[in-house]
DNA sequence: AACAATTTTAAACATACGTTTAAATTAATT
DNA sequence: AATTAATTTAAACGTATGTTTAAAATTGTT
């Protein structure tokens, strides 16, 4: 019983990595096997298919931090009825942090499989999420739509599409920014520091009027 | 002679057209191939490699779009010395929109194109386009700083990666975006009217002040 | 027209992939 | 301890990939 979970984990562990660095259809389950020191079969045996495995490595991360993006989402808009748009991309922080305590770069590792997710695989993942997770999406798309109420909806769907792009793209290749800006500008930055840049640029990006 | 050229430029046309729905590693040759007309070994006689190919697709719209691009830019400099980002980013439209002239769907075609290219391949194509197109890219930064003088350069930077990550990612998922805008909001996008609905939010997240 | 260079073609090559199988091993149950 | 169920394993399967080959066809040159 343990040796099963033990296998599915290394299985995950060794995928989530892997599938963040260079793609799902660039992973082969050859490559994760071997990094995971685990048989080529058990991944069918354990999941079913490839395309099982990639849903469930952006499971494991959705199931931790959409729950925790909610409840952050909720505890915010009771204790502060009309939080601005820098309040409510503010309050994703922590459950986005949290993810690092779990596993070693979770953040930047669980960014870079959602923007995965949402560019290859011809859409079918972005259904999975939509389907799976909408209810915890729609709460957050309900408290920007209040916090900027003057905001055609259509133009709120845009420009928070616009924002994950920002997001995801930018956490795709945080470590090279990171060392360029070191070099550059004598900067020393992190994944929360590079966040903290971000939420300005995108609060500012959601409410513009025009 | 001309038949070379028939050959290679039908290969083009089939590949940026397959790279642009399905990405690189997706689109084998035989696909390309196939709707190109032409015979499998075509390929890595005229490009190589496919590696060649997918750079030779990106090549003839870089070599259009970037001179273009900042011919443009350095118009409006001479003619409205003190731009706005807004004016800065709208010069790119009509180099962008050129494209579209040049083929049917090429302004979409190249912009996906550009998107898979940062975003696939281990940063490969990366390093190519900023390579080749550095000196381009720098005058566009150049004409950034100087609207936005107030700005330190080390913000400026991290915020014009995340408009590229706000391009990039949109683009590489337009085609999906324009569709659940039509089902859900009634909206009729194409590529143009994606792009002006991009421009004020990345004016106003590279120029806010926080 | 005859020859040479270029291009196209069909076939094969070597490799890599996801998946399946059936036996071996381990764990759980009685 | 014996039996059953769950898991791991090595091997093979079938398919798809990019690439190469060598002959055929086409085009260019003299």
């Amino acid at each position: 019983m343990s040796s099963r979970i033990d296998t599915k984990t290394k299985i995950l562990d060794a995928a989530e990595k892997l599938f963040a660095e260079r793609g799902f259809s660039e992973t082969s389950l050859r490559l994760i096997t071997s990094k995971a020191e685990v048989n080529l079969a058990s991944v069918n045996y354990h999941f079913g298919s490839k395309r099982e495995l990639i849903r469930a490595v952006l499971a494991r991360y959705l199931d931790l931090f959409m729950p925790a993006a909610s409840n952050a989402i909720a505890e915010l808009q009771q204790q502060h009825p009309h939080a601005s748009l820098t309040d409510i991309f503010s309050a994703l922080v922590s459950p986005l942090l949290t993810l690092n305590s779990i596993r070693a770069g979770g953040t930047r590792t669980f960014l870079q499989l959602l923007g995965r997710g949402y560019i290859e695989s011809q859409g079918h993942l972005r259904w999975f999420i939509t389907s799976h997770y909408g209810e915890h999406l729609q709460s957050f798309v309900t408290a920007v739509q209040a916090s900027v109420p003057t905001i055609p909806r259509a133009d709120i769907f845009w420009r928070l599409h616009f924002t994950l792009g920002t997001v995801v793209f930018t956490m795709a290749s945080a470590d090279a920014l990171i060392d360029i800006a070191a070099a550059d500008f004598d900067e020393k930055n992190n994944i929360e520091t590079v966040i903290r840049k971000v939420i300005p640029y995108i609060a500012s990006g959601v409410a513009v009027s025009a």
